[in-house]
RNA sequence: GCCGGGGUGGUGAAAUGGUAGACACAGAGGACUUAAAAUCCUCUGGACCUAACGGUCCGUGCGGGUUCGACUCCCGCCCCCGGCACCA
């Protein structure tokens, strides 16, 4: 039953209706998941939010306002959907809300997720909140764990040694975020260290060429899928090994791109990790190498690799054999050069790269040239150059273009066993171990008997995360769960004997790159999933969320996701087949909108002030779903303002009675044109112009009277205002006399006949300028438009008595004449 | 530095080779009202001509080009936003 009974009120009171609204589809379960799976399924999503305790801002909104309409929008096309809801609860803020203020995460997360429930409640968002999940709950995380398992028993989990930024004050490993010019964010006069640590990582290197290529199968955004080739950073060389003089045995080998120019190898560089560094050093190189590598561990990645410093090094003192030139050449150690990427050493070849240029210019080195340009011009003697061309001054490979001489020097450096051809990836396998307390137990054991490394049995798990009251780090770089000896302290899966659990727990990134299969069973309680399930929903149809994730959340879910397939445990390889990102909303003033700068603009504020369904027909109206821009809340007014008029409308025509009416063409056309109009937009997620048609047809509407207007316009514009104005749309179906939802409905049809025009306008141009318009019926032949054209007083007045010397038509559009 | 996105009225924007500024906000004038709010109506890119009807020119960051025709395509430049950062 509608609050307002008829006659309906006068005034549109968003307070009155959207409160009652919400608690009768609550009531009547409007939004649970269809189970019939005989049906065509859309399943919809949205980026897994971290519940904060600063609540939602009108600029999250812009996310699921959006979102909400295309859910409505696609039930109402007969779909059925799955929206649902839940929170990557575990992380860093929580964690340290817990030690700065002493409030525990298990308290303040479900506090904070349910004011951000109540929140999309409160704007009408729908959600099916009987699949809700959260990451930090036990019976989440239980699977978590056992992915990690998977992975470790597939041989895509291993230890290895990684440095970690240290603090000697806090006495604990800092996040990247947590360091702030060389010093800690606490403690602004401690210099930050590196600390070596054992840690765990995830090998999703294995998976560089897959997760390339199947970039090809999504319907994703441009720019994403280029930000994730460049991050992937696939490239084709050879690695090759020089020998090192007067240590026999002893080699460096590297990884070039351009393995032509080996003639003109004048140097070599290493990182200054690389483990080669201390052996070859010489005495009266040691005191400067030292010096350097102290300084180079002491900077962070930007600073190291900042383009706009100078290049620096230091001499060894050791030479290596170039084998195809003979000649011994200086090894040196660079910052430039990164142990993390490729071998952590290069041939530096300076006549063709520029920063091998640059360094040999610095430091005096020899700059041979090798690669003379095709047009048989002489390279630019001030820097390398870096094109391919034909190689020159280099024995075998003299007269070869540059593709050809790459293919004979990885021949040569096979035959004479000492290279190869091969690809080298700029990703760098994913490290998954954190030193914190507010995440998911890494499930392993390491026994104090002869097993070793122990995974845990599935059966023992999830491994939970003992409550703690004090989780001061531990100060010896491990997690606080270091402390706690009832966790650490357990008896060994396979020989039953003392053993210690892995105290480091799961990036939190483990738990957002399988959340969107648990969404299709949520309560499963014997495996991450049921097969049938997500047979049947999977993959997401849509995923919605901001560009910050272009890179790393959405190759690990594309990762675990091929895993699983490689598992059998799925039947695709792809998570998100169409993946679109929101435009992000900047503050009134231009900036973040962050609570330290108090321009936040809160969705209660702005529900209390206009109501709901004014809010989301802004978020929906601003600009282009996809572009960013600035909170402006004067356009609420707007759609209020609209709200009301579209209610004074419909209220005219349920006090007339409801006519069945005899609408004339031109009504008809713009009904049926609008209905075009609006399902087209909304498909392609432009919900701004969607709801402009919507306006344009009130404007001419209102005016007219309701037996002129009828029972099918009103209906039809009724029903497609509800998805993106749900509580006013059920309120006036409901006093059209309906007495099931309106978001049960079908969405409108429209008849390609009645929504053609009759009439034209036929733009007349002289010379590209506009200079008559013609209004004629639509289908009107050329020579007739010509011939009115030609006889129009404007067009005889432009053209002067000039004949015209071409005229082009467009057929129901343009005619133009060049005189 | 490289990669990506963008620059249109006072403001948010629309138009993806065919009437630039739809739809709104703000503003001005008017109606209703004792008054105000709300609501409704009219106008609203700039310059100029006209008593008026109407008309002319300019105008989508800047400079070129392609085209009968360019916000849209191409070349060069400036500015803003985002991402990545010496990747061998």
């Amino acid at each position: 039953m509608a609050v307002s009974r008829t006659p309906m009120d006068e005034r549109y009171d968003p307070k009155k209706i959207e409160p009652y609204w919400q608690a009768e589809w609550e009531r009547s379960g409007l939004y649970l998941t269809g189970d019939d799976r005989s049906r065509a399924k859309f399943y919809l999503l949205e980026m897994f939010p971290y519940p904060s305790g600063n609540g939602l801002s009108v600029g999250h909104l812009h996310n699921y306002v959006p979102s909400d309409v295309v859910g409505r929008f696609k039930r109402m096309n007969g779909y059925n959907v799955l929206h649902a809801m839940g929170w990557d609860a575990f992380g860093l803020p929580a964690e340290n809300e817990a030690l700065l203020k002493g409030l525990h995460p298990k308290q303040t997360v479900p506090q904070y997720a349910a004011n951000f429930k109540r929140q999309l409640k409160l704007t009408g968002c729908a959600y099916d909140w009987t699949r809700e999940i959260n990451s930090s709950d036990p019976a989440y995380y239980r699977w978590t764990q056992w992915f990690f398992l998977l992975m470790y028993r597939r041989g895509l989990a291993y230890r290895a040694v990684g440095s970690q930024w240290w603090c000697d004050e806090c006495r604990t490993i800092l996040a990247n975020e947590q360091v702030v010019n060389g010093c800690c964010w606490r403690h602004p006069e401690t210099l930050v260290t590196k600390k070596d640590l054992e840690q765990w990582y995830f090998k999703i290197t294995a998976y560089a060429d897959r997760l390339l290529d199947d970039l090809a199968i999504v319907d994703w955004p441009e720019p994403i899928k280029l930000m994730q080739r460049n991050w992937i950073g696939r490239s084709e060389g050879a690695e090759i090994a020089f020998d090192v003089v007067g240590h026999p045995g002893k080699t460096v080998r590297f990884f070039t791109t351009r393995p032509d120019t080996v003639f003109g190898v004048s140097f070599m560089v290493l990182a200054p990790e690389h483990p080669l560094v201390p052996e070859i050093t010489t005495a009266e190189q040691r005191a400067a190498i030292n010096e350097y590598v102290a300084q180079a561990r002491r900077q962070s990645e930007i600073e190291r690799l900042s383009t706009v410093k100078e290049k620096t090094g230091v001499f060894t003192g050791a030479f290596a054999r170039n084998p195809f030139t003979g000649k011994d050449i200086p090894i040196w150690i660079a910052d430039y050069v990164l142990m993390g990427y490729g071998t952590g050493a290069i041939m530096a070849a300076p006549g063709e790269d520029q920063r091998d240029f640059e360094f040999a210019t610095k430091y005096g080195l020899e700059i041979p040239r090798v690669t003379a340009p095709l047009d048989g011009s002489a390279p630019d003697p001030g820097r390398a150059f870096t094109e391919h061309g034909i190689t020159v001054n280099s024995g075998f490979l003299n007269g070869l273009k540059t593709a050809d001489a790459i293919q004979a020097v990885a021949r040569w450096v096979d035959e004479h066993n000492i290279g190869r051809s091969t690809v080298t990836y700029r990703m760098r396998d994913w490290l998954i171990s954190r030193q914190r307390y507010w995440g998911a137990p890494i499930p392993i054991v390491y026994c104090k008997g002869d097993c070793g490394i122990v995974p845990v049995p599935d059966e023992q798990l999830p491994v939970l995360l003992p409550d703690m009251k004090d989780y001061q780090p531990s100060g010896t770089g491990r997690s606080p769960l270091a402390n706690v000896p009832e966790f650490v302290n357990t008896a060994c899966p396979k020989c039953g004997g003392p053993a210690e659990r892995e105290t480091d727990t799961l990036d939190g990134f483990a738990c957002s790159s399988w959340y969107f299969l648990r969404f299709a069973s949520p309560h499963y309680d014997r495996a991450p999933f049921e097969r049938a399930a997500v047979d049947y929903w999977l993959p997401v149809d849509l995923y919605i969320g901001g560009a910050e994730h272009a890179v790393m959340h959405l190759l690990y879910a594309r990762m675990w996701t091929k895993v699983m397939f490689d598992a059998g445990l799925i039947g695709f390889k792809e998570p998100f087949m169409v993946l679109r990102n929101q435009g992000m909303v900047w503050a009134a003033d231009g900036q973040k909108m962050s609570k330290s700068r108090g321009n936040v603009v809160t969705p209660d504020a702005m529900v209390e002030k206009y109501g709901a369904d004014a809010l989301r027909l802004w978020e929906l109206f601003m600009g282009p779903f996809e572009e960013p821009t600035n909170w402006n809340e004067d356009g609420v007014t707007g759609t209020a303002r609209y709200l009301t008029r579209v209610w004074a409308m419909v209220r005219r025509y349920v006090q007339a009675g409801c006519p069945q009416g005899s609408p004339d063409a031109e009504t008809l056309r713009r009904v049926h044109k609008t209905i075009r109009t609006v399902t087209d937009h909304l498909d392609r997620q432009r919900f701004n112009t969607a709801l402009a048609a919507l306006m344009d047809l009130l404007n001419y509407a209102a005016r007219l009277e309701p037996a002129v207007l009828g029972r099918f316009a009103i209906e039809s514009y009724v029903v497609m205002l509800a998805p993106m104005a749900p509580h006013i749309g059920e309120e006036l179906w409901r006093a059209l006399g309906h007495d099931r939802s309106v978001h049960l409905e079908s969405w409108p049809k429209y008849d390609p006949e009645l929504a053609r025009d009759e009439l034209v306008t036929i733009v007349v141009q002289i010379n590209g300028k506009v200079r008559d318009r013609l209004h004629v019926g639509a289908g009107t032949a050329e020579d007739e438009v010509r011939g009115m054209a030609l006889k129009s007083p404007a067009v005889v007045r432009h053209l002067d008595g000039k004949p015209p010397r071409k005229i082009i038509y467009v057929p129901d559009k343009l005619l133009s004449i060049v005189a």
